[in-house]
DNA sequence: CGGGTAGCTGGTCAGATTGCCCAGTGAAAA
DNA sequence: TTTTCACTGGGCAATCTGACCAGCTACCCG
């Protein structure tokens, strides 16, 4: 497990340009077409790259609001909490945790007034003690992976 | 703003099988080529599709270990507390939100010892006040977008 | 009502890219 | 020393892309 430079420089460059093509790949950092095709395919199969699907924008779905949501479960609900919550549209992410909560979640909603029936859906289950969110309102560092992958790349240096 | 029926089967069938290509998906979904190829532009200037970039898995980089950390900041520092978290690369997203805290950040970490690293670099910055952390343990519901495109191209049929 | 716009179809075209194969080389491991 | 592995540089046929076209329909607007 791990990657060395040029797989990051792989990902690297596929991140800051998706349409690129392992051709163009090669040109670019100077290798062969064929060790770019190779390591894409290693990356894929190892599982570090699961896929390149389109990152699609809720805003412009027409839910432009976020919140996060941690949850309070009954002993022994989870599971049954978990496939309720797997229902519902708006609810993107769910996590268990340790801490004062037992669950996480991430929700969208298409107005304020909206994130209040997306809620009462969400906590409207009987193993759901307790809920409390909070609004998102900036998003001053969106998801990214870029920086932990150049410093996977320079750190490990393969295995 | 809003997606129509087609639109949605073009990002379902794009997330399901993201090397597909336009001819492709024109077959599937029973349309001319050229449609296909004018949604998707649409989608993408429209911003509905931000990109293609690849999805990296932290966890087959080094970094098994996801926590939510909530953060209270002292008053007039937020952008000095943004600008300092976006130079730690464990801190894979930022957001500003309401409630008990004031922000909300998503963190890896090579090992739970190495979250405790993570952690004092991320507080170790003078407008930070007090940090709580929720190790994630299960990710019951990965980060998904289909439920919400099919409901969005369900109810809006366009505007 | 007629005109104009917008979107979709089904087709063509040249050019680029893909997936696949090969032999040769260098370095590291057994 | 022999074997194994990854990378190189090359070539091949098949496919896909981006661009373009005319024709058609539905729809809105004056």
């Amino acid at each position: 497990m791990g990657i060395d430079q040029l797989d990051g420089r792989i990902i690297v460059l596929l991140a800051r340009e998706p349409r690129i093509g392992v051709l163009e790949m090669s040109r670019r950092l100077g290798v062969a077409r064929g060790t770019v095709q190779a390591r894409l395919d290693r990356l894929q199969s190892n599982g570090v790259i699961r896929g390149f699907g389109p990152e699609v924008d809720p805003a412009a779905l027409g839910y432009p609001v976020t919140a996060f949501a941690t949850l309070q479960i009954r002993q022994g609900q989870g599971p049954d909490v978990r496939a309720h919550l797997a229902t519902v549209p708006e609810v993107l992410e769910l996590h268990t945790t340790t801490g004062t909560g037992d669950m996480m979640c991430r929700l969208v909603a298409r107005s304020n007034a909206d994130l209040q029936r997306v809620i009462d859906r969400v906590v409207g289950f009987d193993g759901i003690v307790r809920a409390s969110t909070a609004i998102v309102m900036e998003n001053p560092v969106p998801l990214r992976i870029i920086p932990l992958v150049e410093q996977a790349a320079g750190d490990t240096e393969g295995t």
